[in-house]
DNA sequence: AACCGCATCAACCGCTCGTGT
DNA sequence: TACACGAGCGGTTGATGCGGT
């Protein structure tokens, strides 16, 4: 760009580098209560040393309450390498439609595992993988969706090839080409069958008729999404408790491409969705968050987390705190034996770990 | 037990895109 | 229309873990 300015982790004295569990507290407690609709900002009124990137990155690779943990299926991985001949390397368009996997971890994965397994099968159909990427594309735009993708389409553009891919044609050449190349195709429905990309049966029913019609487009934390999902890919359940999906279903219907967490501002994300207030809300906040601090090896059975908030923290307040203002997670940690350095025991490491 | 090399993955960096003014 | 800014994306890096010698 070369506008001048400067990395938004240029400050000094801004932290680096792994996060430590209080960090982490500091994190999820602001966000839980006033959701993330400025990152840049968030760091200040949160009281992190962080650059918002830094803050963003940390939510949405690990502290996120509906991401999924441990390995990937072999269903998520024929996914993954299903998509990727599509789209190439979209991480985030392969991570939408994989409920629970953030992009980071999807192309860790392909980098790591997939390429290496996916790279001795394209030297053996002779690098075909390519144009039989496009063909699939248009093989995409014949298919009759089904009455559960509605009229709800994405277009994806195959023109560009890899990101920062330059071309030295005109701006109107690319239009051009880029016009040609978009496509629309049913958006990235869990239920849609990308064999039928390849090898479309006609008259078969492609769209998994096991699962009912999803209500919303697939978006990355759609539970919705992640309903079908299930279906399609046969996940094992995913260790979130039935009160938090109850919670998303409710609050989270449609419009919003990345449904917020339950307790987030709602300007956040959707201005219809209404900020968590009913004693349901309230209780899955509560149940995650007990389990954040059970992950976070902050959790015992005669802890409650209540009882740390002290008068400066009343709950419902609505204005962000000050940097210096006493905020739950302060009071969490300057509370009973719990002070502000790091005494708890060892977080399990298949579940969060920390680097040292 | 010590060393080495490889694998893994969280986090950073630089860039583009989208939006507001 | 041009510019500024924030958010998000994809590539890369570096710390750590682990297995082999």
């Amino acid at each position: 760009m070369g506008k001048g300015r400067a990395p938004c982790c240029a400050k000094v004295g801004l932290n680096k580098g792994s996060w430590t569990p209080e960090e982490d507290m500091r994190l999820v407690s602001y966000i839980r209560k006033y959701g993330h609709a400025n990152w840049r900002a968030l760091p200040k009124q949160a009281g992190l040393l962080r650059c918002g990137k830094s803050c963003r990155l940390r939510w949405i690779n690990y502290l996120r309450p509906d991401l999924k943990r441990g390995n990937f299926t072999a269903d998520e991985e024929a996914t993954i390498i299903k998509l990727h001949g599509l789209l190439g390397n979209k991480w985030s368009k392969i991570a939408s439609c994989l409920p629970g996997r953030t992009d980071n971890e999807i192309k860790n994965v392909w980098n790591t595992h997939l390429k290496k397994r996916v790279a001795p099968e394209q030297k053996k159909d002779g690098g075909k993988s390519k144009s039989k990427s496009k063909k699939k594309i248009i093989r995409a735009d014949v298919l009759v969706p089904s009455p559960s993708q509605s009229s709800t389409t994405t277009t994806i553009n195959f023109s560009s090839g890899d990101s920062g891919e330059q071309s030295n044609t005109s701006k109107e050449e690319r239009e051009q080409e880029q016009e040609q190349d978009k496509i629309e195709i049913p958006v990235l429905d869990p239920c849609f069958d990308f064999d039928m990309l390849v090898d479309p049966v006609p008259g078969s029913e492609a769209y998994c008729p096991a699962v009912s019609a999803p209500t919303s487009p697939c978006s990355s934390t759609s539970p919705a999404c992640a309903r079908g999902a299930d279906a399609l890919l046969d996940l094992p359940d995913i260790d979130i408790g039935p009160e938090l999906w109850t919670i998303i279903d409710g609050e989270y219907g449609g419009g919003c491409t990345e449904a917020p967490p339950p307790w987030s501002n709602a300007a956040a994300c959707e201005a219809g969705a209404t900020a968590a207030t009913t004693t349901t809300d309230e209780e899955g906040k509560e149940w995650w968050l007990e389990n954040l601090e059970k992950e976070l090896g902050l959790w015992t059975p005669s802890e409650d987390f209540h009882l740390h908030v002290g008068p400066q923290c009343q709950p419902g307040r609505v204005d962000p705190p000050s940097a210096d203002m006493e905020d739950p997670v302060t009071c969490y940690f300057q509370a009973g034996s719990t002070d502000a350095t790091w005494q708890g025991p060892e977080p399990p490491s298949e579940v969060i770990s920390y680097r040292k």
